[in-house]
DNA sequence: TGGGTTAACCTAACACTGTTCGGTTAATCG
DNA sequence: CGATTAACCGAACAGTGTTAGGTTAACCCA
């Protein structure tokens, strides 16, 4: 195919796509070629509009980041981290299977900074050291990224064979599975509210 | 090469060689042929001790997951998660490179499966309810997992002019990295206490 | 001591991966 | 109308995990 009258691709279309491919087969199944079927187009044809793989996931990335809420500041610091860890989870959560990519690289994403800044900021105004405040943010972001890993409740098997007997507090982990929606919620509120009272 | 007089591979050796490449080159540094070729010997030998890669890294992270410490529930239910959570983030950051691959895969993992088992019974004889002790056994593992994730302090630029300006509040972040490694401790147990306080 | 079996390694290949190079054609601008 | 540029393609490169089939040494048993 020659150069066509209306382009096919483009950044954002590119971007979309590939998010669906993630959302639906997961980290490890969306590759370039893959993609560019998808788009209907060689995978040769992604590299004038995307500069690498790395790159175009990190701008996936950015593009989910950008929908965390940091306005809970302006009532007051509390409620600003919980609005601000609720939202990121929620992010997060929305599109599970590309946090393990998160998980590698710097958290350099302008996207993350800025709001790291904002919130790093009105700590800092809230009378806690700037020390104190970093601390804060990072351990903010333990509880959400772990709880957006969720390694945990949707990674228990949904057969009891595998716990019974072996395990005998866990004797119900296979339930798990199916309230694990559910559950992980719970979970991040019952870390999140345990946090920060306990501040 | 045909059968050497004493074996150049073993199960135990291959983990071992293949750790201290994922420590030194990090989780993509590591690749079958890589392994084989440390190990003085060609790719497809290592498929007669080694079923795939996958279960080579599962059996990796399952020996550092064994030193695990859950002893300290013998005293009281706080100690227990504390001394537990402690001992978890102390094995995982000995190994950080391997933390990635821990994101992806369930937590099925016998080690794992064992100390939950023992950190929730802990939990409900100390009176709490089956679904409370589940909760809070997720959120310690939030705490745990997203500090060994560390994409966090260690993840900022060395360089000032990547913030200096732009994120008014972070203008000393280029200092992180120097002291990353104090800060992750640090920011870990003031998450950890104030998440324990909180419940 | 000899013969068969098995264990341990090899070479070669398969189907992938991300990425680059050079070519072809259509749209666009002066 | 001519030159430039943008958009796509085919083919290739070096790398990946993994498998099949072959070769030889070690081991066990008669």
């Amino acid at each position: 195919m020659p150069r066509p009258s209306t382009p096919l691709l483009s950044p954002d279309r590119i971007r979309s796509v590939a998010l669906e491919i993630i959302d639906r087969d997961g980290l490890d199944g969306l590759s370039m070629r893959k993609l560019a079927a998808s788009l209907g187009v060689q995978a040769a044809s992604l590299y004038g509009h995307v500069r690498t793989k790395d790159q175009l996931l990190n701008d996936i990335a950015s593009s989910i980041l950008s929908s965390v809420d940091v306005s809970g500041f302006a009532v007051d610091w509390r409620e600003g981290l919980i609005r601000c860890a609720r939202s990121y989870r929620a992010a997060l959560s929305s599109h599970p299977n590309i946090v393990p990519f998160l998980a590698y690289g710097p958290a350099g994403r302008a996207e993350s900074l800025q709001r790291l800044d904002l919130l790093h900021g009105a700590l800092v105004d809230a009378g806690w050291s700037r020390r104190e405040a970093t601390m804060i943010a990072a351990g903010l972001m333990y509880i959400v990224f772990g709880s957006a890993l969720s390694s945990f409740s949707s990674g228990f098997s949904a057969d009891p064979a595998d716990y019974s007997g072996r395990y005998p507090h866990l004797d119900r982990a296979h339930l798990l599975p199916a309230v694990a929606h559910e559950l992980d919620r719970d979970s991040f509120e019952l870390a999140l509210a345990a946090f920060v009272r306990g501040l």
